[in-house]
RNA sequence: GCGCGAGUAGCUCAGUUGGAUAGAGCGCCUGACUACGAAUCAGAAGGCCGCAGGUUCAAGUCCUGCCUCGCGCGCCA
């Protein structure tokens, strides 16, 4: 973590090393040619060995020509004695390991643990994910991009950033057009036996879409037809303009139900139909032509086209306009890219599309209206995109440059992640052959056009079934409705977390036993942490003790009270808490690398500490008071944290499971 | 061909800007439910971190080359 990165160093190990980095600067500048950021702290690998680590003195020893170890010994002598620091002690080669006051830390830790102490970067930050083509029913692929995203929203958030959630519907598009060509050509349907189509309606069009990519395929000839429909839905042209228009916003509704299955949210749903009714893409070529980002070209093989240079590769020109006049796929891209950032100068009118988590989503119309709002404008800008789009990003990027706006190419970022693929056991259980191509395979990449794909409601559904089973078995007296409650919330924590677990750059290749799986490293587990830690304060209640409100207030913000507590209990409380007293440092760690795997690993690796810790210690049995307020005050601060950590990975922890 | 990503335990994967003895889950093997709930815990076994060089006090991590795999590179989106 850079040491100007904007932090108040408030929490606990995050203040504790700056505090710690200015003492020792200051006592050693006189004798060292130092920069404070020379004064990283890291975690030694044992906690024997301490709490924090400075490892300048391997540095220095090759400026100066000195043993480490000396130089180490030499520091720590001049260090002297340091508040909050119980000692220091020059360890191995000469790393200077420093030792905490182990009681004032975990009062302090505990005190701060329920305020947010980190301070935002941006005026705003739009966030741009799951962008589902309105055609078809979601799919695990899908999911991924979802579930990274809202993670993504909730940490800035949490974090202190102004973020606007965008969730873009491409409803002009090919792939709508597909499922229009179906409707008018195969099933020769108009819009009112289609909108009297009865049942799951994205599911409907999952098959239709597959048929209707297939029949294409196999007659060219009516490709003359569908570019007519495609033709005719951006013009806003009935009847199929208004069968697009059923279609696309029929299915967003099927999508944003599926999502908030996983309580992922948007604030806005900017269309492509919008796009095109407001002119956005014309102001843009306006713009790219008047900054000479982009040429005219006489002739060659792209003769006609509008083309933008590309910085790496000199002989290459990227086509943005076609010969006929049409704009790319990746022109469009970069206008609407300038529309995030404010640098259209205009904004779409908005429409109330529904509620979600008690919050109006807008979507954005071409049609004046009173509603009087205004999104857009970020001073940064994330695009949750899968990694094969990462050239197109990038063209995307270099568009921003090209028209000179190089602080807001700064802050476009793509964020990349691999893609969700079917593994050839979880095809066969789908009852689903691979295509020929793909016969071999170790894996077979999900596709919609070939209806490949676990979607992503049955995927829920399957997962809602199994916790219910699981829930019958272990709480049989809860009304059904409970039942039905902790299963699905059982479910949402198992499907966050096993899309959050792997690092971005990793394929999932999907297997139903691991993402069905309740046991080891899954959310489950963590949830299973969080309530059984919270049975315990339920449990001291019932017996008539404090409440965990009521504990908290008897002790206040003050040290904590360890000295009736064997070394080895010590050890492993200090354990505890250290690792709690990390969760800020380890969510802006998640942001600067977007690997919120980091972040999972992190609640992970808490709720097998605290498992852990209260197998070992009895609380609610324990009969020394001060023993059993030092376990409490651990479970306290654990559980506090755990649920935070769960809340940004948008898992929630049930009353009992 | 060029670009990007990946190769770590039987399998699936972690491994903060280079730091001290490379970790977890699953699976396999031993144990622990009359207890604050066993969706749990305690323990055992399992590694030339793809290969070869290099930089460094220190390399799974950085550099070079090679091997293998995946994904991009369209007047599709």
């Amino acid at each position: 973590m850079s040491p100007n990165s904007g932090i108040m160093f408030r929490t606990p190990m995050l203040k504790t090393k700056e505090t710690l980095r200015q003492i020792v600067f200051e006592r050693l500048k006189e004798a060292y040619a130092l920069e404070p950021s020379d004064l990283d702290f890291d975690h030694p690998p044992q906690a024997k060995m301490g709490d924090l680590a400075l490892t300048f003195p391997f540095q220095l020893a090759k400026k100066i020509k000195a043993n480490p170890r000396r130089i180490a010994q030499d520091v720590l002598a001049k260090l002297g004695t340091i508040p909050g620091v119980e000692r220091m002690e020059v360890a191995g080669a000469g790393f200077i390991n420093f030792f905490l006051e182990k009681p004032a830390f975990c009062g302090d830790v505990l005190a701060s643990s329920q305020t947010r102490t980190l301070r935002p970067d941006e005026a705003k930050i739009i966030v741009e994910h799951t962008n589902i083509n309105p055609n078809k029913a979601a799919h695990i692929g899908h999911l991924r991009n979802a579930c990274l995203g809202d993670t993504l929203v909730r940490c800035l958030r949490h974090k202190g950033e102004t973020v606007e959630a965008q969730n873009y519907i491409d409803d002009t598009g090919v792939q709508v057009v597909d499922i229009v060509f179906g409707f008018l050509e195969l099933e020769k349907k108009t819009l009112a036996e289609v909108e009297a189509i009865p049942g799951k309606f994205d599911y409907y069009c999952w098959d239709l879409y597959a048929r209707t990519s297939k029949y294409l395929a196999d007659n060219p000839a009516a490709q003359a037809r569908k570019a007519e429909i495609l033709k005719a839905v951006e013009h806003g042209r009935d009847p199929e303009a208004a069968l697009a228009r059923h279609v696309s916003h029929r299915i967003l509704r099927a999508h944003l139900a599926t999502m908030e299955r996983i309580r992922a949210f948007y604030d806005v749903l900017p269309c492509e139909s919008s796009i095109l009714g407001m002119k956005f893409w014309e102001r843009a070529y306006g713009l790219l032509k008047e900054k000479g980002a982009i040429y005219h070209v006489a002739d060659g093989p792209n003769a006609g086209c509008w083309v933008m240079k590309l910085e790496d590769e000199a002989d290459k020109e990227k086509i943005i306009v076609r010969s006929d006049g049409t704009v790319t796929y990746v022109g469009k891209d970069i206008a609407y890219q300038l529309w995030k950032f404010g640098l259209l100068e205009r904004d779409f009118y908005y429409e109330p599309f529904l509620v979600a988590d008690g919050k109006t989503v807008w979507i954005s119309t071409a049609t004046p209206n009173a509603n009087g709002l205004a999104f857009g404008g970020a001073t940064k800008v994330y695009n949750v995109i899968d990694t094969r789009q990462s050239y197109l990003q990038k063209v995307v990027v270099q568009g921003l440059r090209a028209l000179h706006y190089d602080a807001q190419a700064k802050k476009s970022i793509h964020f990349s992640y691999e893609m969700v693929a079917l593994s050839p056991r979880s095809l066969t259980e789908l009852g689903l052959d691979a295509a020929p191509e793909d016969e071999g395979k170790s894996f077979v990449e999900v596709s919609g056009r070939k209806g490949l794909g676990v979607k992503a409601d049955d995927l829920l559904d399957r997962l809602t079934a199994k916790a219910l089973a699981e829930v019958e078995k272990r709480n049989p007296d809860l009304s059904p409705a409970q039942k039905t409650g902790i299963a699905s919330a059982i479910a949402r924590g198992a499907l966050r977390y096993f899309m959050l677990k792997y690092g971005r750059n990793s394929l999932i290749i999907f297997d139903f036993d691991d993402a069905l799986s309740f046991e080891g490293e899954t959310g489950p587990y963590l949830q299973y942490t969080a309530v059984r830690l919270a049975s315990i304060f339920r449990k001291l209640e019932e017996r008539g003790g404090s409440s965990a409100a009521g504990l908290e207030a008897e002790w206040g913000g003050g040290a904590w009270p360890l000295s009736s507590l064997a070394a080895y209990e010590i050890a492993d409380l200090w354990d505890v808490v250290t690792y709690a007293a990390r969760f800020e440092e380890e969510i802006l760690i998640s942001i600067e690398t977007l690997e919120f795997s980091h972040l999972a690993k992190y609640a992970f690796l808490l709720c097998q500490k605290l498992n852990g810790y209260y197998h070992k210690y009895p609380v609610l049995a324990e009969e020394n008071e001060e023993i059993k307020s030092a376990r409490l005050r651990t479970i306290t601060l654990g559980r506090r944290t755990l649920i935070r950590a769960l809340d940004l990975m948008g898992i929630p922890v049930p009353e009992k499971m």
